[in-house]
DNA sequence: TTGCGGCTCCGCCATTTGGGGGAGACGCAG
DNA sequence: CTGCGTCTCCCCCAAATGGCGGAGCCGCAA
């Protein structure tokens, strides 16, 4: 069974070109072609492909906007991978997030768009290397590097920074006293330091801060379910 | 001036394989080898490779701890190819953390590892489709799907969200009454019931859940910086 | 030695918060 | 029409919070 393809591209010169590159291999079948993303949401139902090639910039419906009607809607397996001319970073996560499996540039070899075809198929992903690179960056690197923000953390004591996370999961005073093997004037005064260091007047505000600030991240706490 | 490549890996003969690959090449030069992480460190140090091929499982030191410590320190651009025998997820997250710049499988390809290292040393960074499809899921889906806690929030009403999130910000009850227009005296009802609904015991706590639920997200708040 | 900062507590006091109850107005489904 | 839920607001009151100043202890550096 043959790998069915759609591609959708306004320009048919450059729909015709992969699907030209594409339909030279036995195992791969261009089943339909679209340009603009209505026609391309209408041909995946009709067609029902395996992979759809996808561009980005088009008239009426851009590429994002049907990868993300396809991939709703879809009740078969179909994998989409972005081709774009360039490679913007606005664009990446977008597409991401739409449901596509892949992105790469146009000026992809033609050996590495079959390749980056079959990926997909085998139920890989595969993006361009600047592309992933950016990807890795953002996932990698923590969320706050704002120097504001860390020169205030930096001014807080060690001690507080503990009270400070306590203060962040719910807990009130007296429970972080307990925690912390202390009297509840201590914590006092730790939270009073902590709101007056981050310039900060209740405790809603510190538990937005901790969160904001990277202290506590999403996840770690059990919201007690 | 050719691609320096360093090669780390506790088996001598998975060592010797890579680079002969690497070294049949005309532009890739593998200037030094290495057993184990503590001393992937000495060579980096010493050779200053552009590129370096990391395994993961070793004795003494691993290769994560090793591609942090190189990475950390590294006064020239390297960059850190992890290679992996299986791609076990948890170790992929860790891994692009520590700065590495690629993550493939060991039964790559010789002409697609010999790509990999131009690719990296061109700027670009590289992971293999099976990995790249995990890091796009996880950089793709919301947060929280935990059903439990989506309940949760189901069963506040429009109001009710509309002053969590106001809560989140750090606002007192008189300063949420301001921004919606309504008397002190009813956000103090909002409140309480949000706390029962979502069984809470304080607005802290509610902070705490906004943030981990998804219903806000770090960013979208200033801190007053 | 002296000083400084951090951690530990104390008291006082105004404000805020949270729980309890209740009530009127509105819209909507049965 | 009659509930029902939501939104609005009121009362009272106990508890927690936050700001203020002050204090003793300890370790470390000048």
């Amino acid at each position: 069974m043959s790998i069915r393809v759609a591609v959708v591209d306004d320009q048919a010169l450059v729909r015709g070109g992969f699907a030209a590159v594409l339909d030279l291999q036995d195992d791969i079948e261009v089943v339909a072609e679209a340009g603009d993303g209505a026609a391309a949401v209408e041909i995946a139902r009709a067609h029902r492909p395996d992979v759809i090639l996808m561009d980005i910039r088009m008239p009426e419906m851009d590429g994002l906007t049907a990868t993300r009607a396809i991939v709703d809607s879809a009740d078969w397996p179909v994998k989409v991978l972005i081709l774009t001319t360039f490679d913007p970073d606005e664009y990446v996560y977008e597409a991401l997030r739409a449901g596509a499996s892949g992105f790469v540039l146009k000026d992809i070899s033609p050996e590495d768009l079959v390749a980056a075809v079959r990926t997909l198929t085998d139920g890989g992903a595969l993006l361009a290397p600047s592309v992933t690179r950016r990807l890795i960056s953002r996932f990698a690197t923590p969320p706050t590097l704002d120097p504001a923000v860390v020169a205030r953390i930096d001014r807080l004591t060690a001690r507080e920074r503990e009270v400070l996370i306590a203060l962040a999961s719910g807990l009130s005073n007296i429970e972080i006293a307990e925690g912390l093997f202390v009297g509840a004037a201590t914590v006092k005064s730790h939270v009073s330091s902590i709101l007056t260091k981050l310039g900060l007047t209740n405790r809603a505000q510190a538990v937005a801060f901790a969160y904001e600030s990277g202290m506590i991240k999403p996840g770690g706490s059990d919201l007690g379910s």
